[in-house]
Formats: structure tokens, C-alpha cells, sequence
DNA sequence: AATCATACTAACCAAAAAGAGAGTGTAATA
DNA sequence: TATTACACTCTCTTTTTGGTTAGTATGATT
């Protein structure tokens, strides 16, 4: 009766057709492992814990465990061990002990930390520039929610 | 005995003297609002599938929830939702529902999104440039483990 | 002799996130 | 009449994550 029903040949078959040559890609040139650890990295790196270390590292060029600790207040020591030896393995911070009593333990970034912060930064200042605009778009988006029901 | 121990006071000073400077600051001229957005504004957005629809309505301009789901293959149905959920509610997406039998959703990206995946290309650089660089120092840590144990 | 400081590790438990699978509505099609 | 398509939702289970607490080593300090 109504016009609710749309034919499936014209466009699902043009559909079907982006979906296979998607599937069977020809132009990709990227490195599935390339992909798999760009994933994981940002996966890793966008991490809470992770992103304020570096940041705190940046602005502090060595710091030890108690420190770091004190200063994001927050962080469990279970937390901050296991975030620490990532980010150690990951090459991104480096840990040097002192053979001291009591011991002594001091982070600092390496280079590679260093330009990670560096490449994170476009991410700060589309958050910081765009911070209005995602605001308005919750607040728009919970109303419609509300209304709805 | 052992010169093992080293007095607290010369650098302990200065370091006391620079966590309080940290935890009374000065010149950090930013809104703690802002910060927090930020973090959770990356925290959401650096999410993996989050990242992955972005780079497919980056390529594909319009997609529908189960090409969606097809292209990206291991998503769960409910991880698909929620997250495309979240990203329209964060106005990186634009959901159209098109009132046919059977059912028709169209995803695309917004300004917001687009330029949020701009955002993130100095991540995904950083990541495939520094491949190698990580992938090395994560041999070495975990050779440098299991030679400890 | 007890306590403190530091940088952890290990064991346990609760909470949160993610996955699996079934179910829903409607109309066309076989 | 049964099945299919699509875009979900709901519930249940599993996995992951994070917190809490206790313990360790060692020499100095009280």
C-alpha cells in the first residue's frame, strides 16, 4: 500500500559492489602490521595513565616513582608500576636505578617519547579548539534522546 | 659501609621544592575544564573502533551499519551501536534513518569528524614511522626480561 | 628494637567492558 | 507459510581492568 518499500537492485547492488572491491582491496598500501600496530600503539598510548605521564615528563625531564605518584594523586601504585613498565617496553620513557638504600628510581622520555607527545599535540588542539562545538553537539544530542521517550 | 646511601638533603630539597611548585601552579593557564574535556574527549576518541569508523567514512563518505560491520569484521553488533552511538552524540557522525522496509540507516562524517581524523594524522605518522623504533625496543625489553629471570 | 623510606611484587576481589546469542518488526519473496 | 533483509535491543556470560592490602629488601634513624 505505502511507498515504504524501496526495490533492492538499483543502489544495493551498487552498494555490493563498494562493499567486494573494499573486501578485495587493490589501491591499499598499507602494511597490515603497518595497521596492526599503528591500532595498538594509539590504542596503548591514548591510554589515561599513559598520556599523563607524558605530559608530565615533558614538563619535568626526570621524575621518580613517588613523585609521579604524588603528583597525579589519583593513580594506584599497581596502576602506576604496570602503566611505567609499557611505557618502558614501548621504548617511550626510560628507567634508571640507582643502587642506593633506600632505592632510587628515575623516569625520564626518551626521543621517542618525546615526538609521540609531539604527535599527540594535533589531537590536544582539535580537543581544546573543538571543545564548544562537542559540548553543544551532546547537549543536542541528549535532548533529542529526552524528548524521544 | 658500602657508600650505598646517599643524603636526602641536597637534590631531595629540590626536588620537594619542585613538586610543590607542580601542585601550586603558577603559570598553567589551563581551564581545568578544558583539560578534563581534553583527556576524556581522547580518551573516547582514541577508542579502537571509534578510530576505525573514522578512517572508513574518511574513505567512504556514507556507510550503512552492516557494511559497517562487514568492513570492519570483528566487531561485535552491540560495540557497533554503542560506538556509533557515541560518535554521533559527540558530533563526529550524522545518522539518517530512511523509513523503508526493511530498515535503512546512513552514516557519514561530520565537519567535526573530518577534521578530528586530521587531527589524528600526526598519530597514525608518528606510529608508522616509528614502527621499527618500537618494535625494537620491545625486543630488547623482553629480551632483557627473561635474560633477568 | 622498632620504625621509616623507597620502589616495588603478588594475591585477591570488585567493577566495568566486551562478546555471544536470541529476539523484534515489517513487507517482500520463494 | 516459511524465509529473508536490516538495524537494531536485551540478556547472559566471559574477559579485562583496576583497586586494596600485605609483604620484601636494606640501612639509617629514633
Amino acid at each position: 500500500m505505502s511507498a515504504r518499500f524501496k526495490p533492492p537492485t538499483p543502489e544495493q547492488i551498487e552498494k555490493s559492489k563498494a562493499i567486494y572491491d573494499r573486501q578485495h582491496p587493490v589501491n591499499e598500501t598499507v602494511d597490515p602490521r603497518v595497521e596492526k600496530l599503528v591500532e595498538d600503539l594509539i590504542g596503548r598510548v591514548a591510554d589515561k595513565w599513559t598520556m599523563i605521564i607524558l605530559e608530565l615528563l615533558v614538563d619535568h625531564e626526570s621524575l621518580r616513582f613517588t613523585q609521579l605518584s604524588k603528583l597525579i594523586g589519583t593513580i594506584s601504585q599497581k596502576m602506576l608500576t604496570q602503566t611505567l613498565r609499557l611505557m618502558e617496553r614501548d621504548g617511550l620513557i626510560t628507567r634508571t636505578v640507582y643502587p642506593v638504600v633506600p632505592p632510587k628510581v628515575e623516569y625520564r622520555l626518551t626521543e621517542l617519547g618525546l615526538t609521540l607527545s609531539a604527535a599527540f599535540c594535533g589531537v590536544w588542539v582539535w580537543a581544546t579548539d573543538n571543545l564548544k562545538a562537542v559540548e553543544n553537539a551532546r547537549k543536542r544530542f541528549d535532548g533529542k534522546i529526552s524528548k524521544d521517550q
